[in-house]
DNA sequence: TTAAACTTTCAATATATATTGAAAGTTTTT
DNA sequence: AAAAACTTTCAATATATATTGAAAGTTTAA
């Protein structure tokens, strides 16, 4: 296989796994440009090389950076902006996991200590059930976010060098 | 706050949470009313209780079968199917994460081993640069892979335990 | 064997999500 | 101050995804 198709194999697989995750599949696609290519790159390269407007580039990149998985790059007596992405594997994944627990960890986490405060009779059979599984669900999100919160903190190495001791 | 209502902010939440990570919101809502329902419901109670169509009811029903979440009962004397959620949600995560292991992280592994394989001029920027990505990235699967396969072989306690071991 | 009770299918339709592109906005250069 | 070079916005549109509901299929009971 040669690079340039390989680069789109690359480019046609991050973006179906993004869409299978819940992220939008262009925005997969322009980060796995950005992850594959040496130079950053203009809005006008990335809708040229995947074929999209000149709004959804600029919207995308606009996502991309929220993200914090994308920067702008500014080169010296050039107007136009340059973007590229940080290609550190493990920087991407705390970025993703950082941004998913703030966007959607904790507004779920906040519902789900109202909800196990609510009271009712234990031995009504419909209230055991709602109160086992609010209750059992917030103790896993709770072990979700602490675990989260040990991986932001950490370095990669440490990371997987404690979770495969678990193996012994 | 009364029980009807906890439970269907409940669905709502786990639908809304759902829909964010590629799930379907309608069956992400059908499994939550499971979950917080101590008697096994028929099709026809969930229509009613989601007011959804039976089409969709069914296909839900049987697409949360086959990710492992939801069983059929038969209750003697009835022909009626009757449908229950295995509430422990050990099992649900476990479940979850062995199914999307074998629908997404499998498929994109081996896209990524072949990727991993493709040669080039090392001195190449491009090259080097998509080479760097891939194999980081190739890695990171194969740790999440390890990981999930632990996971799926241990004891809750255990497994939590040893994650928050890390934290010493 | 036919009717009733139930489940499944799937083309049509509705809804949600993503994309376009041209106009408006901004900044720099002349 | 006007033009040029660029970025952003967003209503209109296209696409993808989810849902409906009625017909067809299946199983059990009369």
């Amino acid at each position: 296989m040669e690079l340039p198709e390989a680069k789109q194999k690359f480019i046609e697989a991050w973006g179906k796994l993004g869409s299978e995750w819940g992220i939008n599949r262009t925005m997969a696609q322009v980060h796995a440009l950005l992850l594959v290519t040496s130079d950053a790159l203009t809005t006008e390269d990335i809708m040229e090389n995947l074929s999209i407007s000149r709004g959804n580039a600029n919207m995308t990149l606009r996502d991309l950076m929220s993200w914090g998985l994308v920067e702008k790059q500014h080169k010296a007596g050039e107007r136009k902006e340059y973007f590229f992405a940080d290609k550190n594997t493990w920087n991407i994944a705390r970025q993703v996991a950082k941004e998913r627990r703030k966007r959607e960890l904790e507004p779920i986490m906040k519902i789900l200590d109202e909800l196990v405060k609510v009271k009712g009779d234990t031995k009504h059979p419909e209230y055991a059930t709602f109160n086992k599984s609010v209750t059992d669900i917030n103790k896993m999100a709770k072990n979700v976010d602490r675990t989260l919160d040990t991986m932001l903190k950490a370095e990669e190495s440490w990371f997987w060098g404690s979770i495969f001791k678990m193996f012994k």
